[in-house]
DNA sequence: CCAGTAATGTACGAACTAGTACGTTACTTA
DNA sequence: TAAGTAACGTACTAGTTCGTACATTACTGG
């Protein structure tokens, strides 16, 4: 490693992936920041060490750029989804745990928070064009099913949980503490991501997720009120 | 009233308070559709009965509409939720139908979900700046908090609930269901917003506060794991 | 009924913005 | 080492886009 093999070419002028990787570094930001119409094209060359001309020379537009800066974002994630290991717990401890990650997650990727709001408020459409989303799963979902279904045979889980709808509850408000923090904080005065706060709100959803996951429903579904 | 004491100007061809409104919804939903930046100023124009100048005229610029836009959604918000009457009901009751009343309000209004989430994207600059918005309470944490006090001197609610907090929760789910409904539903193949499924994630997610405030905490706040 | 003003329309411009034509240089490999 | 190509830079353009100067008309109070 630290031979010199190759006389460590100190500062290589020319190097295609890291170009690359500096361009989609920078676009990230200026997307999470800007927006998908408000970042620009030029502003993103400009904090790059080169030039307008290699985005689109290795993206071939705004658009594309904008594609792969989410493919990236979330391959990340997925990632680090994959790297779970709770397993070897006990259901509830494995789904506070889990709660737990999420929390964390989100929390410590802002960028990637903005970016998951911008793509909705464009409906989508870059990731259901987007071949490399299509095919990425969900570890988390996976995991999560396997808790599921082992706390329900051990009967400490109610019938009724379903892996996708508990990880739509997990992910709201872990989504929404950090999306919407600024008109919350705006309007009720209060940071939700304030770090003094963090503790409370970390354990106040793993208290409700459990709490809904062990206590029998209230109601029955398919019900009519007519 | 079917009298003709004025004799009705049926049309009238200069309505201040007609082309200023006109103009206002216009706005909300090409800034709900496009966001801040996405948005034209010039395709708004062409979308009322008169000209950009009118914008200039009334508002004064692009990011005035906006915040005017905002202003509106928000104060028809307010009032909804002033309407709401649950004082008669027991606290897990009234509590239920709160949450049904979020759910509802927010699956009804999707233009309004999307002007939100894109005031997060500009961190609330525009309620931060305005007066009007400054001064909107929320009748919402008003009746939270009596529900809660109520549920609480009646043994029936823990300890460690607090209103604002319950009513982020609440929000989470309801906001996150229709503002991530895209990237969810590309995802994970699943519509949030279908509505087989609306009763299901009603229910659901009232039977899931219900369940937190009435368990007790599993966790103790301020616990540190040394 | 008439004068003044609120309300409205037209046409234009300056600045911006995504994208490209064309030229150049560093690196590789035959 | 020479030639080919991948990587990069400069300068420009066509089309937008917010905003405004200027002109005009409908309505109303005196």
């Amino acid at each position: 490693m630290s031979s010199a093999q190759k006389p460590a070419p100190a500062e290589r002028q020319r190097d295609a992936a890291r170009t690359r990787a500096e361009i989609l570094a920078v676009a990230t930001g200026e997307f999470a920041r800007d927006g998908y119409a408000g970042a620009r094209v030029d502003k993103i060359a400009d904090l790059t060490r080169t030039t307008k001309r290699m985005i689109y020379y290795y993206f071939g537009g705004k658009e594309q750029l904008f594609t792969a800066v989410l493919e990236a974002a979330y391959s990340e994630i997925r990632q680090l989804e994959g790297d779970l290991d709770v397993e070897h717990l006990d259901p509830v401890a494995a789904t506070r745990r889990l709660v737990e990650l999420t929390f964390d997650h989100h929390e410590a990727h802002p960028d990637f928070i903005r970016l998951v709001s911008i793509e909705n408020i464009h409906e989508a459409e870059h990731i259901i064009a987007s071949e490399k989303l299509s095919r990425l799963g969900s570890p988390a979902t996976d995991v999560l099913q396997r808790i599921l279904e082992s706390g329900r045979k051990a009967g400490l889980f109610h019938a009724e949980v379903d892996a996708i709808d508990v990880h739509a509850m997990i992910s709201s408000f872990c989504f929404f503490r950090v999306s919407n923090r600024h008109t919350f904080g705006a309007l009720f005065a209060r940071d939700l991501v304030d770090p003094d706060s963090r503790d409370h709100y970390r354990n106040m959803l793993a208290d409700m997720i459990c709490a809904y996951l062990t206590s029998p429903p209230l109601h029955r579904d398919g019900e009519e009120l007519s």
